[in-house]
RNA sequence: CGGAGUGUGGCUCAGCCUGGUAGAGCACCUCGUUCGGGACGAGGGGGUCGCAGGUUCAAAUCCUGCCACUCCGACCA
């Protein structure tokens, strides 16, 4: 099957085709790299899903690949599901463009700037405010095409001072952002309220309860804005929330983004309790809080969202006729998720000593088969009947059809956390048996082949 | 950018102080024995010791410069 969509650019679909591990490039390490400090980190170097190739810049290997596009597929779902448009701008901009919003200058250092053949200034974007705007201009007259949110997903680099953690704190990483347009403030409002419950659905899929705290709008601009911080003892950050905030509901799949009634009690329910980083926040409110609500902890930053109205579009003159006939500056948010971030930052909330644990809904495959006696006839068969039988039924298997001891390959699938592990050898088939083992809670069970099928059938 | 440190086989490291023919464990290849939680034996392949100069009869080792990477700090999706 042709999954090919776009050679350069993360947009592949997750591939679901099943592998067997002897025709598979997964470069296990069983030391740990003595570059990695952080866990996440040490476990995707050791899992073979990255490969630093300079400072802050990694290659994703197959494995941390899948898990990428798992990422990416969900946040697509999500900005889709709430209206968001997706299409695709260039890693590179002119620096013209950023010269006329001034933040050209502005920028720093952060920004890699770079000339072409003929000496033209070019970058290496750090964002696309600019050139989304740009785009924007050159089509849109009438506020009678508004609304519009329109995203992409696309490497972004930033020449950070000191990258560290992995992919945690790269320099390039991938990045979704989005841009929403609107007439007036009311719209643009709405706008980021949409933005703001995709955020918490997307997360909420990834197995992470993801906290919207008031935020610092930095060079981007604008007085409206969360971060989505999720909780885990490594973050980056300190940050101080109300701990109601761990069983707020997260909104259904079918929730209506055009009730703009509706979106907005979401959005108030989500802000209606203290939360704050450390750049913002208000001991004083903090303390007021009853004691048994009172939290403070470390987080990491996993999307950011902003509005900030006419920032961009009045400089770069975006411009639409309103209702009056008259010509309006646009209204602008932007809307940011880090999916490679992203899976530094789900390690961190779910693994063990001996691993990985991944959530189902990113794990790069479902299910791994363990073949524990590989050259026995019994087993073998056992293995290739089941390998055959679940990926005839579209299960994401990996099957360890390696000539190695049942030792190695525990270690390997504990390692790298395929959320099921069925484990067969002569043993167990002697029984008639084989184990299905849990990675999450280590729960193990004896069952038939048939039944471990009719588990996982779909 | 300030401070600290590290570059020796794919990985983890020893050797450097006190200069004298480059080592160990793991990994890899071959053969045999093993085989339900990282086996064992025998044999084998692989490194211009980050780069460039310098000192010396002789440099992984001493000196100078450069580069890369890591950690602490300021900065950040």
């Amino acid at each position: 099957m042709i999954r090919f969509l776009c050679g350069a650019c993360p947009i592949n679909k997750s591939s679901a085709e099943p592998m067997r591990l002897s025709r598979y490039f997964l470069p296990i390490l069983r030391e740990t790299p003595k570059e990695a400090e952080l866990v996440s980190h040490r476990l995707m170097l050791r899992a073979g899903m990255i490969r630093q190739e300079a400072a802050g810049i990694y290659a994703f290997l197959p494995l941390g690949l899948r898990v990428l596009n798992k990422i990416c597929a969900i946040v697509r779902e999500e900005q889709d599901r709430s209206g968001a448009i997706e299409l695709l701008m260039p890693t590179i901009q002119s620096a013209d463009l950023w010269r006329e919003s001034g933040r050209y200058d502005d920028y720093g250092k952060e920004m890699l700037r770079i000339k072409d053949r003929h000496e033209r200034e070019m970058l290496y974007g750090p964002t696309n405010e600019e050139m989304i705007t740009e785009i924007f201009r050159a089509y849109v007259r009438s506020y009678k095409d508004l609304p519009l949110n329109l995203y992409h997903l696309q490497w972004k680099f930033r020449d950070e001072v000191r990258p560290r953690f992995g992919t945690m704190r790269a320099r390039e990483f991938l990045m979704k952002d989005a841009y929403s347009f609107d007439l007036d403030y009311a719209g643009a409002r709405h706008a980021y309220n949409k933005m703001f419950v995709a955020y918490l659905r997307t997360f909420a899929r990834m197995g992470l309860r993801a906290i919207p705290m008031v935020a610092d709008t930095g060079p981007i601009g604008g007085n409206l804005s969360h971060e989505f911080i999720i909780l885990a003892s490594t973050g980056e950050s300190e940050v101080f929330c109300h701990r109601d905030y761990l069983k707020f509901p997260i909104p259904d799949a079918d929730v209506n983004f055009d009730d703009v009634a509706a979106i907005q009690a979401i959005v108030d329910t989500w802000t209606s309790r203290y939360a704050a980083t450390s750049e913002k926040h208000d001991a004083a409110a903090f303390e007021a809080l009853p004691a048994d609500k009172k939290m403070s902890a470390r987080g990491i930053e996993v999307g950011h969202i902003f509005y900030f109205g006419t920032k961009y579009s009045k400089p770069m003159r975006a411009v639409v006729a309103g209702p009056d006939g008259g010509e309006h500056p646009v209204q602008m948010g932007s809307y940011g998720i880090g999916p490679t971030r992203l899976v530094a930052a789900i390690i961190e909330a779910f693994h063990d000593d001996a691993g990985i644990k991944w959530p189902e809904a990113v794990a790069p495959f479902r299910l791994a088969i363990l073949n524990l006696k590989q050259g026995d006839s019994a087993t073998d068969a056992a293995c290739e009947s089941l390998y055959r039988e679940l990926s005839a039924r579209g299960v994401e298997l990996l099957y360890n059809d390696l000539d190695e001891r049942p030792g190695p390959k525990f270690a390997a699938a504990d390692l790298i956390g395929i959320p099921w592990q069925i484990l067969v050898g002569p043993k167990g088939l002697a029984e008639g048996k084989v184990e299905l083992k849990c990675r999450a809670d280590g729960s193990r069970e004896l069952l038939t082949p048939a039944d471990a099928l009719a588990r996982f059938a779909r």
